[in-house]
DNA sequence: GTGAAAGCGCTAACAC
DNA sequence: GTGTTAGCGCTTTCAC
């Protein structure tokens, strides 16, 4: 029982044969060296007995692939990202690399710095999510030659994958035009779009899917109808409040532009009776499984993390990357 | 602008000096070596401006030590293994090592191999987090001399930090009994505690406390009053609504075990009328953002995870490890 | 069918 | 105050 770890040094001394032949042995590549079947069972029986394991810092080292894989996102703490690292750990597995996954907070310094000690660690290529300043880490990237792809957010100087938000808000705006029903005042009959930030590619692309959807039914869309407050629940919650205060009442249906977004309006909604919160169509862009507990239906445009990422992995295989960012169709999650 | 990445050699060749010289200028223990300052400032100018990047595959070779911390946990979809990543993250930044977090989905065999992958890049530690087989992962482990530590669910052969689970178990039945109201029939004026595995060590502890609290002031505790129904969601929402139709309403107070159970309970409760809510007191063992959704309180003990993680850092610093888990308490938040 | 030897990029002991 | 050198454990020609 040996204490000390064993390489193939130890293992070649152990079964009278060369270190390279072991290494062959183990690493797969003995059938090309055309190895006997016999030396080669001999030494893995023997590497099992002796509980060798490869020092990939040394095979490393040696081919100059890792076979380290990273990924930044913004925050554990969110459904979203957290089925995204759930995804991306499943899928870098089953194209047998370690996934490393950073969190980097939104804060771009943090971004860069993050990356950069990825890069140290020779990550053979770099998943991107939700980055405050992708274009920044694709400089750094691009330097030391590693493939990359953004997600969620694009960026100018990576191939991007995004959701299809456009298609997306226009599809949930066009449900919510569906269930929703005439309500007694102008103000209030009118559907409303909440969260998000308008610098953002996503939100953006969001409200112009609704606009586009909106305005062919109810005419043009007034600014007010249009309250990007950003992406934090409080806000949310505040914006709504002010907005009941001020139309005197639920809107005939409101569009939530992220998940965030949603749970802010529900702190606020949950308090309401049931006929005011029947009269008003909800939807959300982003899905949660808590939606369910407000006790109307909530209509989600659901993200399609698996969709995503295995065109980021295309991607990063080679795929042809044209400029334009590939998109995703998100699915509807219907509330009823 | 160079295209090719630049080493030491290449910085020692442009410096005029000499590998060992920028080494130790480029991590930090030029002092020691005395080396000039005016030879440093010159190879670390150089440095930034080649962009040079310390490739830690090979440093990690030499030194033996690789700077990186692993984690594992079972899955990246719940709230409080979301919480315990991005605090591990920040710890392990904090402690200038590079964590590693990977998913195990609570399958044995799977843990086994994930841990035996991420030994063979070198981390220096490891967390286990959640594991079915602590002790098979300690086995493992301690071949390989890795330090480790379990947490949140102990093992025998490694030290281990979990949650207080007696002591918050006995302050929740506590508060509960303290904010419940007497009801109408036998079966409904009890305690009922819902969710968990019997055979986890967390949800023994977690019983123990309800019943030691529960005992005093309403006399022994009956085997219909733990209904530990495992740890999904839907569970807990079937063996709720069957308590409901067999006691006839809610009874006096509910303590769900985790916060899962917690998730299953609120589907079921969301569709009652305000009044019958507001009769029984809730409890939940792990807090949850999204339990403020109900329209009556609900009393979360919320588990410290900063605090585990801490002593699980401290485990790790080798810290004496006594034989019986380190225990933190977590906190309670009341739901007014 | 197998072995010897060079070298990946870095660090640290030792030399001067 | 700085340079030379020997490996860390592995892979991969090349030689036989």
């Amino acid at each position: 029982m040996a204490t000390k770890k064993s390489t193939i040094y130890d293992l070649a001394t152990l079964a009278q044969t060369s270190p390279s032949t072991v290494s062959a042995i183990l690493n797969g590549t003995w059938q090309q060296r055309r190895i006997s079947a016999q030396t080669a069972l001999r030494v893995q029986a023997l590497a099992q007995k002796q509980k060798y394991s490869l020092n990939r810092q040394a095979s490393g080292l040696r081919t100059s692939r890792s076979g380290l894989i990273g990924m930044v996102i913004p925050t554990h703490e969110d459904y979203f990202f957290g089925m995204m690292s759930q995804s991306f750990d499943r899928m870098a597995r089953e194209r047998r690399q370690q996934p490393i996954v950073a969190s980097t907070l939104r804060d771009p310094a943090l971004e860069i710095e993050t990356v950069k000690t990825l890069i140290s660690y020779q990550i053979d290529s770099l998943v991107v999510t939700g980055a405050s300043d992708p274009d920044g880490v694709s400089r750094v990237c691009r330097h030391h030659h590693v493939m990359h792809v953004n997600v969620d957010l694009p960026g100018k100087r990576a191939p991007s994958v995004i959701s299809d938000n456009h298609w997306g808000a226009a599809q949930l705006t066009a449900t919510l035009i569906a269930r929703s029903r005439p309500q007694p005042t102008p103000a209030r009959d009118r559907l409303y779009f909440l969260g998000g930030v308008t610098a953002d590619h996503a939100t953006q692309r969001r409200i112009q899917g609704f606009v586009d959807t909106v305005t062919p039914v109810f005419g043009p869309v007034e600014a007010s109808q249009i309250q990007a407050c950003g992406y934090e629940a409080a806000a949310a919650e505040a914006e709504l409040r002010a907005l009941y205060a001020r139309i005197g009442g639920l809107p005939r249906a409101l569009l939530m532009a992220a998940s965030l977004s949603l749970e802010g309006a529900i702190r606020f909604l949950r308090v309401l009776p049931d006929e005011e919160l029947q009269a008003c169509a909800f939807g959300s862009y982003d899905w949660h499984p808590y939606a369910a507990f407000l006790r109307c239906p909530v209509h989600m445009m659901r993200q399609d993390v698996d969709g995503l990422l295995d065109a980021a992995f295309k991607l990063i295989g080679g795929a042809r990357g044209s400029s334009r960012p590939v998109e995703i169709r998100p699915q509807l999650m219907l509330g009823d």
